[in-house]
RNA sequence: GACCCCAUCGUCUAGAGGUCUAGGACACCAGGUUUUCAUCCUGGUAACACGGGUUCGAUUCCCGUUGGGGUCGCCA
């Protein structure tokens, strides 16, 4: 028997951390197994249920790497199938119509729970069991003649031929329900697992006021699919012998249900920065200016002006002090943009001390001898400068920097100067005396 | 409130009765490398919620307490 398993969201125009952590486990259940991973959009609830909010959830299963096997079921499309099944339980007694009053205006029908303890083992939580008289008949089709939640979950399960319902915790309850239909449709029961809830650090669900927690603010911000996709396998999954960065082969190979824990676990951020930048690593220059480029975009910091292997250079300047796609425009923006901002405590410190603009209108006259202006070649000609007049390094080193870049922090000054180009270094730094040299 | 579930360093976790003076990772602290920052290297601080059992022996099994979470819709 193939594994089959399904992610079976509502499209609301968001998708939740917790939520997509389900798909994701579906998704490496089945193919760990070698079985199919299949999607349903529930869109019973047609207000919220629009294209654009579906396409929310095929973009972010995309960008994660969740492919699905064969075409979507939409669960509107089988309203007509719903409703037979629960005409033919009201035919078998295992449901009945009735009245409730309320919120609803005539008949509505109602399944009839066994009267029985119920119980199924759950893959991650065990043996779970219920008594009879804490199950409570419950509605299937409302008085409007619409089906609910739990006969088109279940129906659509059984037509889909899910093996494997793998969901969050706050499904548990419903479990019980569902297991008492299966009984009464007399569909083969599958195997059913329940993860923990991501919370925050007060314990409450995850929300996005807790820094992020739908999938589309992760890719905004600028993390990589990857590290997501690998820090959230992880939040409740581990593979055991001290591995955490792994790739999704990795995963797959790795990924079994006894190992998924049954305790709640908080998302931290600054875990989920670090996977990034392990991940990262992984990448080519390319693909991270590529990376870098669009967030820029997005931050309204792109210049159609610069160009691509300058870009490129740059970006390779930065090297690791890159975790986040957003790092580049928020701390290297200056690589481009001639009207970069002074940071003051910079300037206070490297510029407007102890003769340093002296030193600075020295440095000038060595770089522009300078040629070709390497690395390499900045730095002899720095060094030259230090021992002919006696300076530290670092006296001649910050000034420089906060002439050509307007902070105090970045990348090995040398490789910045070489990157940058002769013509814009002295250009800075001519500038720089002027605004300051007066 | 009722029912169900959960409980190892601040956080994510390893641990399936002795191998645990409890391991790893992030964070943090100290030192080193570095012109700055980041990276990197070395070292360090830090946990089995509590109380009873069971056992020769419990982080591991059982019960209770406490704490936390979930569910109690003609929402999904």
């Amino acid at each position: 028997m193939t594994i089959r398993t399904r992610f079976a969201p509502s499209p609301t125009g968001n998708v939740h951390i917790g939520n997509i952590r389900a798909a994701i486990y579906n998704w490496l259940f089945s193919r760990h197994a070698g079985g199919e991973f299949l999607l349903r959009i529930e869109d019973t609830d047609l207000e919220r249920s629009t294209p654009a909010a579906v396409k929310t959830v095929l973009d972010s299963l995309a960008w994660l790497g969740l492919t699905y096997d064969g075409e979507p079921l939409y669960q509107s499309t089988q309203r007509a199938h719903h409703l037979e099944i629960a005409e033919r339980l009201l035919a078998k007694g295992a449901a009945y119509k009735e009245d409730k009053g309320g919120t609803g205006k005539g008949e509505c029908i109602i399944f009839k729970m066994p009267g029985t303890d119920i119980s199924f083992h759950d893959e991650v939580k065990g043996d779970l069991s219920k008594k009879a008289e804490d199950l409570k008949d419950f509605v299937i089709v409302r008085s409007d003649g619409s089906p609910v939640f739990h006969l088109g979950n279940v129906v659509d399960d059984i037509t889909m031929g899910i093996t494997h319902v793998i969901r969050g915790d706050d499904h548990v309850e419903n479990t019980f329900k569902h297991v008492a239909m299966y009984q009464a449709i007399g569909a083969p029961m599958p195997k059913f697992a329940h993860l923990p809830m991501i919370v925050n650090a007060q314990g409450k669900p995850y929300s996005k006021r807790d820094g992020a927690a739908y999938v589309g603010e992760f890719q905004e911000k600028g993390f990589l699919p990857e590290a997501l996709f690998n820090s959230l396998a992880l939040l409740g999954w581990s593979p055991g012998e001290d591995l955490e960065v792994m790739d999704r082969a990795e995963m797959v190979k790795l990924f079994t249900l006894d190992r998924v824990r049954s305790a709640p676990s908080q998302l931290d951020m600054t875990k989920l920065l670090w996977m990034n930048g392990q991940h990262l690593k992984r990448r080519g220059l390319d693909e991270i200016a590529a990376g870098c480029e669009a967030a820029m975009r997005r931050q309204g910091l792109w210049r159609d002006d610069i160009a691509p292997d300058y870009f490129r250079a740059a970006v390779a300047c930065m090297g690791e002090r890159i975790r986040l796609y957003s790092d580049m425009g928020e701390q290297a923006a200056f690589f481009f943009d001639e009207e970069f901002p002074y940071d003051e405590k910079s300037v206070k410190k490297r510029l407007l001390k102890d003769g340093a603009l002296g030193i600075l209108r020295e440095e000038l006259a060595a770089l522009e001898a300078v040629e070709p202006f390497t690395a390499a070649a900045t730095d002899a000609a720095l060094h030259a400068l230090g021992e002919r007049t006696g300076r530290q390094m670092g006296d001649l080193v910050h000034p420089v920097r906060v002439a050509v870049s307007g902070t105090g922090v970045g990348p090995g000054l040398f490789d910045m100067l070489a990157t940058m180009g002769k013509e814009r270094v002295l250009r800075r730094i001519r500038r720089t005396l002027q605004t300051y040299g007066g």
